[in-house]
DNA sequence: CCTTACTAACTGACCGGTCAGTTAGTAACA
DNA sequence: TGTTACTAACTGACCGGTCAGTTAGTAAGG
């Protein structure tokens, strides 16, 4: 998984560093080990010890960059935030400002997909979920720093959407979490019940029908 | 709570007993702590020992009815699936077999409100969504008694629907989803984001405007 | 009734094992 | 050689599970 290009000392003698100084490079590494073990064996499940093994060093190791194993998952969980923030910035730049707001939700849809798709990202969404009883904290920064951002943004173009006399009038609160929730409940799905025998809807054909119920329930009937 | 007829020797001596001999009431104790502990700290952050406190007993006592705590951690979904599948096949005998799908659709609301309106039904899956990871009988389990149960009989109602040119060709399976989903992402919204200063959203409200909006982008356009 | 003899529900101390965190020492690099 | 990154052995605390002993309840015999 690392690409640390296995370093041998040039010419003759076979001598193989039993490690290699990366201090740069360490708290990515030890992150990476922590949010597979979390998301398989739960944190309290999960040892420092088997984390420090997966990013290729000792449980000694370890707390030289991160203070404790709380730490570690606080630090996972801030990671994971500021780099779905960073994506959703490089999208919406992208695209520009769609001032439609069916397309402009549509394009949302498309970042969901993304989520959705890449396991890494959605881990630490997971992870959350399963560990906010014991560390409201992650809740805490997960709600500040994606959630009060994205559902305000959703709720903006959904009521835009009624002013323009696009949409009917529900609650845009309602509106967003049926949006978002089918996209939910398809990422849980896969992570937990998926089985192997059953053919695995395809996500994108998945969130096109979806947006399409949901979109289309939003709209004004065109006659009574 | 318990009936049991507090026998104190007769006259005088104020002696209260240590503990009672509740052997029959047991089992439920114990799996009601076991089942706020798991909820709270997670099933490897729970302990046997508190569990046993919450339930009135001590550890010891615990292992008089279950093997493991794992054998807890089962014994516990089984009894909330039971549970579940016997509220289904009360409401669904209630309202007798209601031929119009969205008639049909709207009860089945009901039914998803109610699970969602008790913390207590909501406790099982929650846990099962966290341990999924390292207990996939739990998943199992879920899988055979409540969703090959619950998707199908959707899935069939929404079909008929189309059947009948009520609603729109779109695949089932995913209408099926965009419906739970919403009350879905209402449910662990409230377990896990949920805060005090702001106004928590009227659950029946919301599966109302939820089921509207849906239901509505599953109904074929009047007019082109 | 009251004692006595018994059953089984229950307790709490204990054991083997595990794990988060520490530290004394060593290998890598400048 | 000195500094830094790292290892491996260690510690103390905790936990799941066990078990020898205790106590609540019961029923037979007087």
């Amino acid at each position: 998984m690392s690409p640390s290009s296995h370093h041998r000392r040039s010419g003759r003698s076979e001598h193989c560093p039993r490690w290699r100084r990366r201090a740069e490079a360490r708290p990515d590494d030890i992150l990476d080990a922590a949010e597979a073990c979390f998301l398989e064996e739960g944190y309290a499940g999960a040892t420092v010890e088997r984390i420090a093994r997966g990013a290729g060093i000792s449980k000694g190791a370890v707390y030289l960059y991160f203070e404790s194993k709380e730490a570690m998952l606080v630090a996972l969980i801030r990671r994971s935030v500021a780099k779905l923030a960073e994506a959703a910035a490089a999208r919406l730049d992208a695209q520009g400002q769609d001032e439609d707001p069916v397309t402009a939700l549509r394009e949302a849809g498309g970042l969901f997909r993304a989520v959705l798709a890449d396991p890494h990202m959605f881990a630490a969404p997971r992870i959350v979920l399963a560990e906010a009883g014991r560390f409201p904290q992650l809740a805490e920064i997960y709600r500040r720093e994606v959630i009060d951002v994205a559902m305000p943004a959703a709720v903006r173009l959904i009521r835009r959407g009624q002013e323009q006399g696009v949409f009917r009038a529900v609650d845009p609160q309602v509106a967003a979490r049926s949006l978002i929730g089918g996209v939910l409940v398809q990422a849980l799905w896969r992570s937990v019940f998926a089985r192997d025998d059953e053919p695995a809807p395809d996500p994108e054909a998945f969130i096109e029908t979806h947006l399409d119920i949901v979109l289309n329930g939003l709209c004004e009937r065109k006659a009574a």
